[in-house]
DNA sequence: AACCATAATGGTACCGATACCATTTTAGCG
DNA sequence: CGCTAAAATGGTATCGGTACCATTATGGTT
């Protein structure tokens, strides 16, 4: 044993204390309806006065309920997924839950593992990032009967819910977007491919709305990066040295897409006039930026509300009115285009 | 009870398929030295066979030790605190540790109902942002024994362990920087200063870089936001209009100098011929901006390390060598300033 | 082959809260 | 005032691991 063992103030002190029954003690605690308010008052005191600390983990063994919601992102850097969480987290806390965060680097792998560590610990609900999870994963959340949502794109066979937005149709429009205001050679650079549902999504927004207008699929004006800064310039700076006549670039993403637009500027670029670029997302320095960038807003807030109001009702037993909620999106066209 | 009530299996379970005892059960999946690898094995496949998934709640209420680590910050939305929380949480998990995460939203009041469930949930080390604390909060610690690590600021009488930055020294070598480069009125943009011991001691390295210049402290050049691209360009719009002589701001978080550069950009000043901007945070954008911008570099990852193995010695019931561990800034000079 | 130190294993109790069912108290009513 | 239904409260077992101490195998030594 590392630290001496501590002796704690279990809710027995309390009950002793206060006169009452343990099990009395306990349902004070909880503000159960069930004691009559004077006793209710009686343990709060002793509580009070013994400095108690109640002990979830006796709680949760005995009733299998921990008030632990679990969210797995693939990484936390990201202020789009840190802007969720924060909004999961606000939602959820007057319920009294608190977050077990875990990212996985967009590896199947390591969400598995986070997984079966998350049930271990009895998790009320889980909440994952996209739908690609391994096969050990589904059968380990069908098999534990955990409410589990997945977040950020919709996809018709949800584990459990799905509370997200069409990636599809946002990169669609999108490139309509841009399609509409004349560009003909629009490049496209996207996060990576692998394990990653919303953009493989995006691409093939992307992809089909060049079809649909008659022009012609080309893999030279595509690019996959990290999804960082630098990267975007990078994919730009790339993508204009070997294509000297692309006239727009769609990012499907804001952090590439900044990274793009800065790219252009340097290079002394007039946007949009020179060339165009979009981004999705709708990071918060989007809109400040010279030129205000045009992207896809995503309802991260009332995505994080809807997750936990689902949650909340999967937990109570209810079923939830759909098992596919679209929070939409919506193109917000500034400067950029 | 809301769902059907669930029968788990159990390490019982186990260990009658292994043909051993619970306890050498316990142990063989513990990795513990004491199994013979042999038994070892026959329990890892038993329980293989029977889809076990151990129950932590079990386990710490036994041990005393629940192998999660809680984090309190601010806020998870700005990116500084969001890379630190990535950092920390990637050097625990070989530990076999999951992160527990809130945020306080620089309220002291909020803070405490957070530490009070962490410690209810047996969580085996806190880590908080700052020392700014309530009374409750700190007796509240001492009296648990939980190993506490407070990050960002370092302070010389630590609840526990303090691994951080110096944010007066490195506001006053920015100011200084901004001096030496020969400017004379220097705004100040910084946080809100309510509760945020690093905006406080930002704002006395100013002051005092100023002052030791022979410069008087000026009220007027000094303005307090929220954390936000639009508070900056907000509060350079305003320093701008009240005070046309400006000739260099700091602003103490890469975001607000981000909105700050902007409007100066907005506002066809040259930056830095016109009007100098320094930041604070070194974030991941600050780099690739048009100027780049003049900032404090804070090793993020490094503190996120260095929390984690302090952590992990005080969990062990080592006594980590020092109690200050200053971490260190670097002033990274680019074409801002 | 006997012996001993060490390595492996096992039996039982216990961590601290709550479930479950039983019992007592209270309040409403004729 | 007695009776009954409903409201409060209590006793005891239990959740599923692990601590603690005891016991049994194992292997090396002379």
């Amino acid at each position: 044993m590392p630290r001496p063992k501590k002796q704690h103030i279990t809710i027995r002190d309390v009950a002793k204390t206060a006169g009452v029954s343990p099990i009395t003690a306990s349902r004070a605690l909880q503000n159960s309806e069930l004691v009559r308010p004077a006793t209710r008052e009686k343990v709060a005191q002793a509580a009070k006065d013994l400095a108690y600390i109640p002990n979830f983990a006796a709680g949760t063994l005995s009733s299998d309920i921990s008030r632990i919601v679990a969210v797995i992102v693939p990484n936390m850097s990201n202020s789009i997924f840190a802007d969720t969480l924060q909004s999961i987290a606000n939602s959820l806390r007057p319920a009294g839950y608190n977050l077990l965060i875990g990212s996985n680097d967009y590896s199947l792998d390591l969400e598995q593992d986070l997984v079966r560590t998350f049930l271990s610990r009895r998790v009320d609900a889980l909440v994952l990032t996209g739908h690609l999870h391994s096969e050990e994963t589904k059968s380990l959340i069908r098999g534990s009967g955990v409410p589990t949502v997945e977040m950020w794109s919709i996809t018709d066979d949800p584990l459990g819910v799905s509370v997200g937005i069409s990636n599809y149709d946002a990169a669609f429009a999108m490139t309509r977007h841009l399609l509409d205001q004349g560009h003909r050679r629009i490049g496209f650079i996207g996060g990576l491919l692998e394990n990653n549902d919303r953009t493989q999504s995006r691409l093939r927004g992307y992809h089909e709305a060049l079809e649909q207008a008659g022009i012609e699929f080309d893999t030279s004006l595509v690019r996959h990066e990290d999804f960082d800064f630098d990267r975007g310039s990078m994919a730009m700076r790339n993508l204009l040295s070997e294509n000297g006549r692309i006239d727009a670039v769609f990012a499907a993403s804001d952090v590439l897409a900044l990274g793009a637009l800065l790219e252009c500027l340097r290079q002394n670029l007039k946007v949009p006039d020179d060339i165009a670029v979009s981004g999705f997302d709708d990071a918060r320095i989007a809109s400040i930026m010279n030129p205000a960038l045009t992207t896809i807003g995503i309802p991260r807030e009332s995505i994080g509300k809807k997750i936990a109001e689902v949650i909340l009702q999967m937990i109570r037993g209810d079923e939830p009115e759909q098992k596919i909620f679209d929070m939409g999106f919506t193109l917000i066209e500034r400067g950029s285009t």
